[in-house]
DNA sequence: AGAAATATTATGTGCAGACATATTATCGTT
DNA sequence: AACGATAATATGTCTGCACATAATATTTCT
């Protein structure tokens, strides 16, 4: 390796992962200890460590103490997929955000939002229902139960003005969150909203967020066709 | 605080998502320097440092030189999706996995895979199709793109036995990758594929990846319906 | 040989101290 | 007041050292 420049935990990094892509390690094989390559690389032993640590967090490498360092045989990717705030994501692309609140109920929750939730037949919820655009274009159809029992100030927000998951984000942090994605047709009630039509293919993302097991809230976000999430890996 | 215990990173970083999580500490609020927090916990400002800093790489915190740490006003959370070599995934369940080699011609690519990949049209490319099974029904359909020129040794590889992904994997990492997925509807061809029928939702994982700015490989994964691909944030 | 106790080892983490760097705050000049 | 130079400061990182911990290797005992 040509070294001579000023060797930090980045330049290692890069260097390892530089060996790595050109096969000089491959996948399954123990490199250097950290110690070693401390010294090759001419910095100290938590340099290195630092280095290596955060490619085993990327995925590239498998670590155990005492049995040492290894490329991984099965690089698993991990792809970051941020989730923003959906006007955060609208007014990123340069998009006027547009947001609408379709209805608002106090009721008891479904059988499916109970299981979702883990919460009782009998909660005091908030149903809503809001439709979030983007230049002027139906952009998310989202549908969302909220428990009271939970988080009870919910029922004095405004939600016409904020968007129920703003209104989350910035009143109630969760502790633990579940999220899903998969793909679903339009029924007609839903295609009407989205200014489609029914039967379109629809983008689903489903979450869940709780504190500390107890249930906060449970949504269901529809994206208009067309719609792409994307990630760099 | 109680203190009293051991005081290591993972403490400080449990009781600082503690204050955010109990609102002591709300969103956009400016927290106490290292120097403070190290003394308050009785630690070296290296711990609180540590911490903080993945903190800060979990979206709980923004950093800055200077102006200090504060509490994020837009936790974007951050979903670690773990994007397996299919088999992997398939057997991780408990299932069966198989695999099925529909199709492989040498060709030029179409302008589509050009304009992903970022190659000439005149590229020479492995065009592939196989189908992937999970105990024994259809589970994805994918079509892929490999570039001869960039990666010679695919011509060589037996893809009946392994699939051009997991043949990617061992022996051309990439550096750069890009990932998205959306919603479409089967085809009549890919509909018979997956056994489903024409029309109905399908989940589209598109990957495309490079090393140093040369196209390795664009993917088209197509899940067969009911798929979901979920995470926990 | 096989099992249990013990030693060895590579990574994991903590510490104090130092300097680097990006930003902000302040001061002086016009 | 506006501007540019300068000082102050919180985080970012490196170093050398020490000890903790988990896993493997070795030895000892039956």
């Amino acid at each position: 390796m040509s070294a001579s420049e000023q060797t930090n935990w980045q330049s290692v990094h890069d260097e390892v992962l530089r060996r790595i892509h050109t096969r000089e390690w491959k996948p399954g094989d123990q490199i250097p200890k950290e110690v070693e390559l401390a010294e090759q690389l001419g910095c100290a032993r938590a340099t290195v460590n630092r280095a290596l640590r955060e490619l085993a967090a990327e995925g590239f490498l498998d670590r155990r103490r005492k049995a040492g360092t290894r490329v991984a045989t099965h690089p698993v990717r991990r792809a970051k997929l941020d989730i923003p705030v959906i006007r955060l994501e609208i007014e990123g692309r340069g998009q006027k955000y547009g947001y609408g609140l379709l209805l608002t109920e106090r009721r008891t929750p479904t059988p499916e939002i109970c299981a979702n939730l883990g919460v009782s037949a009998k909660s005091d919820m908030l149903h809503i229902s809001s439709l979030h655009l983007a230049d002027g274009k139906p952009y998310m159809f989202e549908e969302r139960w909220v428990s009271i029992d939970t988080v009870p100030e919910i029922v004095d927000a405004d939600l016409s003005k904020i968007s129920a998951n703003e209104w989350l984000v910035l009143h109630a942090p969760y502790t633990k969150g579940d999220i899903s994605f998969s793909a679903v047709l339009a029924s007609e009630l839903e295609a009407k909203i989205l200014r489609t039509h029914a039967g379109a293919p629809l983008f689903l993302m489903e979450r869940t967020t709780w504190e500390n097991d107890a249930g906060i809230t449970s949504a269901r976000l529809l994206f208009a066709p067309g719609y792409r999430m994307h990630s760099a890996i």
